[in-house]
DNA sequence: AACAAAGTTGACGTTAACGTAAGGCATAAC
DNA sequence: GTTATGCCTTACGTTAACGTCAACTTTGTT
C-alpha cells in the first residue's frame, strides 16, 4: 500500500486470500472497477471496500449475480428507498432459503446419524461372528 | 405395476417423481440395471429398492458416483467387513461436511438477521425523513 | 543491455447432474 | 392402414465460478 492507497493485484490477493483471475473475473463481471495505471490494475480502497461486501455475500450464498445487483442498486443512489427496499427483499428471501436450507440438513443429519448406528451394529456383529 | 412386479420407466417416474432421463443417466452411470423387453426397460422389486437408495444418499448429499461406489461395495458381499467398514467411514465422513456446513450456515444466517436489522433501522428512517 | 518477475488479454477446460432436441422403431387404438 | 403414443439412442447444451495455459508487454534488477 503506497502512498496514494492503491494497490496492485497481487496485494489485493494476498490481503483477501484470491487469485488474481478471481478479480480479473469479478472485473468482467463489473462488480469491481479498478483503475488503470497503463495496463496495470490498481485497486482503490473503494474497490477493497467493494471486495469485501463481495466476499461476505458469497458466504451469505448469494450468487455474483445478486452480489452485482445490491452493489449497483447501492451505489446508484444510497438514499433511494425502492432500491433499497428490493435489495432488503432479496436479501430476506434469501434468509429464508438458508433457513430452509439449514433445517433441511438437520433432517438429513439426524437420519444419516440413525443410519450409522444401525450399521455400526451390523459391522459390529459381523466382526463378532468373525 | 403387473403380475411379475415390473414397471415401465413411465410407472417408474410417477412413483419416485423423476424423469424417465434422470433413470437412463442413472443406468449410464450404472446406478441401476433394469432389464429389457426388446428395447424396453422394465424395472423390478430390485431396482426400485436400488433407486430408493439413490434419492436418498442425493438427500444426504452424497455424489451419484460415491453412491454407485456404496451401492456395489453393499453388492458384492454383503458381509464383507472391510468393505463394510469403508462405506461406514464414508458416511461418517459425509456426516461430518454435513454438520460442518450447518455450523457455517447457522452463522452465515446469524449474520444476515443482524444485517436485514439494521437495514430494516434504516428503511425506517428513510421512510419517516420522506 | 539482458534477463527475470509481474501483469495483461484471450480463450478453452472443468464439474455435476441432468435438460433438450433430433430422428427413428414399435405397438396400440381407431 | 395409419395416426398417435411411448420408448429408444445419440449427442450437444446448460450453469457457476473460476482454473489453466499460451503468448505478450512492461517493469525492475543486475
Amino acid at each position: 500500500m503506497n502512498a496514494s492507497d492503491l494497490m496492485t493485484i497481487r496485494e489485493m490477493c494476498d490481503a483477501f486470500d484470491v487469485t488474481p483471475r478471481t478479480l480479473r473475473f469479478y472485473e468482467a463481471k463489473e462488480l469491481i472497477r479498478p483503475e488503470r495505471q497503463g495496463s496495470r490494475r490498481l485497486y482503490s480502497r473503494r474497490d477493497r471496500a467493494r471486495l469485501k461486501l463481495i466476499l461476505r455475500g458469497k458466504r451469505f450464498g448469494f450468487s455474483l449475480e445478486d452480489i452485482r445487483q445490491m452493489l449497483n442498486l447501492y451505489a446508484r443512489e444510497g438514499s433511494n428507498l425502492a432500491q433499497m427496499q428490493s435489495t432488503y427483499d432479496l436479501a430476506r428471501e434469501r434468509l429464508r432459503l438458508m433457513e430452509d436450507q439449514r433445517d433441511e440438513l438437520e433432517i438429513a443429519i439426524a437420519e444419516l446419524k440413525a443410519e450409522l448406528d444401525a450399521g455400526a451394529m451390523m459391522i459390529a456383529a459381523a466382526r463378532a461372528a468373525d
